[in-house]
RNA sequence: GGAGGAAUGGCAGAGUGGUCGAAUGCGGCGGUCUUGAAAACCGUUGUCCGUUCACGCGGACCGGGGGUUCGAAUCCCUCUUCCUCCGCCA
């Protein structure tokens, strides 16, 4: 979330640079500003109250040791008359920060200055294009079919073990999606990121620390005995390994990579859409993230968009970048390019990866922080992260381009990774 | 799952009701000494909020939450985590 702190030194423009995000409630905004001097005056009164009470509780301990027992039964009883005046302050003060953190969870990152005005996806901004489009033979046929035909994915089967939205891989499948998975690790380390295997499952406070809670709740998977919830990215639990902490500066940036698969709801969508491998309720997925300092983020940004794009070249696909408008921008973004594969039978773009810088917007709800040598006070950092990359629309766009009279052909890249060049 | 023990500052570790935000050691930072370094010595060293032009001042925080008390790191309840033993187990 924002801090505070932002909210009041923009009180006249943020309203103005959400309303892109089509966040146009100024009313909340208001609400902020007016619920936090209330929240200032009741701490102004309330330390006021507490420091009273100190001071009388400490006078009294000392005239009972003196033996002062009548002087010290009189401050006894002022102490009991301000004790209920400072429990009364303390909770005014209480409900009113619960209030204020009610407003502040409702307001979405600010969006960075180049962010394109628009309304939905269609508004996004093409920022480049690379890759060759495929040739395909006479009569194509979508991944779903190919994935039938030659054995690879099993959807039914995985209907009946679970459900609609979680495939079973078999065979060559299952070793194209290891190999995926290898060699996008290999080259994420190779790029300098740090390999991270963390638990699948989280707690409620990492949820809410990368702003999935408590916006989100209805897309995760909730484990209800125990409280947990099944990921729906790596990136809540690589950006969470950092929570309340104070980094040194020159730590930064620090670059994790992890594989994981990932478990989303995605409740309310239904349709042509989420065909075969185009939306999973399971899917794997290799992620790139990245904690930097403030001044250097976009830097961060640009480094990590090249690098996946390092990567879908390297598996020949022809892809585009796109800067996303501001309708399309994620909550707590404050810029956002998605990489977007193109699958030949289906004639459709699929994205594939989405790389954000969130700059200090999950860092204030993380307590994530760094110190500059010599300084005292600690700073919020700056969070990104990116998809290198999800796997199924890959494996789906590789299916349908690839495939030729002589059988399906592996990208190069992978070959040492799956031990077969064609299938 | 059962029984017992524990959780304190970057780390180690004292502190069982009253100037305790917390002894001491290590580490860090600054300084003295030194050609330089080490050693020694001196000083300093948490986070957050509020207030102040500033020096500063006030408040909260000793795993989380709640309670007892004029006053809680210290007593009580509860949750979480860790350790030891038993059981189960990939």
């Amino acid at each position: 979330m924002l801090t505070i702190q932002f909210i009041r030194d923009h009180r006249d423009t943020i309203a103005n640079r959400l309303r892109i995000k089509k966040f146009n409630q100024p009313g909340v905004i208001a609400a902020i500003l007016s619920k936090d001097d209330e929240r200032r005056e009741l701490q102004v009164e309330t330390n006021r109250l507490q420091a009273e009470l100190n001071r009388l509780s400490k006078e009294f301990g000392i005239l009972f040791r003196k033996g002062e027992k009548e002087k010290a039964g009189e401050l006894r009883m002022q102490s009991t008359a301000i004790k209920e005046k400072v429990e009364g302050s303390e909770r005014r003060l209480q409900e009113t920060l619960e209030e204020l953190n009610d407003l502040l969870v409702q307001v979405p990152n600010v969006p960075h200055v180049s962010v394109p005005e628009g309304e939905s996806s269609d508004d996004n901004r093409l920022i480049r294009e690379g890759g060759r489009m495929p040739e395909l033979p006479d009569q194509p046929l979508s991944h779903w079919e190919l994935g039938t035909r030659h054995d690879l994915i099993d959807f039914e089967l995985g209907v009946k073990i679970t459900g609609s939205g979680f495939p079973v891989y078999k065979g060559k499948g299952a070793r194209l999606q290891r190999a995926l998975i290898s060699w996008f690790l290999d080259m994420n380390t190779k790029a300098g990121y740090l390999e991270i295997q963390p638990p699948l499952l989280v707690n409620e406070a990492s949820g809410f620390g990368t702003g999935q809670l408590p916006d989100k709740e209805g897309q995760m998977y909730r484990v209800t005995d125990d409280n947990l919830y099944l990921i729906p990215t790596a990136e809540v639990p690589v950006t969470n390994l950092y929570r309340d902490m104070i980094l040194d500066a020159a730590d930064l940036p620090v670059k994790n990579t992890a594989y994981t698969p990932c478990f989303r709801r995605e409740a309310g969508s239904y349709g042509k859409d989420v065909r075969g491998l185009n939306r999973l309720h399971q899917f794997d997925k290799v992620e790139i993230v990245q904690i930097q300092h403030p001044s250097r983020s976009y830097e961060s940004l640009e480094e990590m968009v090249d690098h996946v794009e390092r990567l879908v070249s390297g598996l020949n696909l022809p892809y585009r970048i796109m800067q996303l408008c501001g309708g399309d921008l994620g909550f707590t973004s404050a810029l956002t390019y998605d990489f977007e594969v193109y699958a030949a039978a289906q004639d459709k773009w699929l994205e594939v990866s989405s790389v954000s810088n969130f700059e200090s917007y999950q860092a204030n709800r993380l307590k994530l922080r760094f110190r500059e040598p010599g300084e005292k006070k600690p700073l919020l950092a700056h969070t990104l992260n990116g998809s290198a990359l999800a796997l199924p629309r890959i494996l789906a766009a590789l299916l349908e381009n690839n495939q030729t009279r002589e059988g399906i052909l592996v990208p190069e890249v992978l070959h040492s990774y799956t031990g077969f060049e064609r299938i």
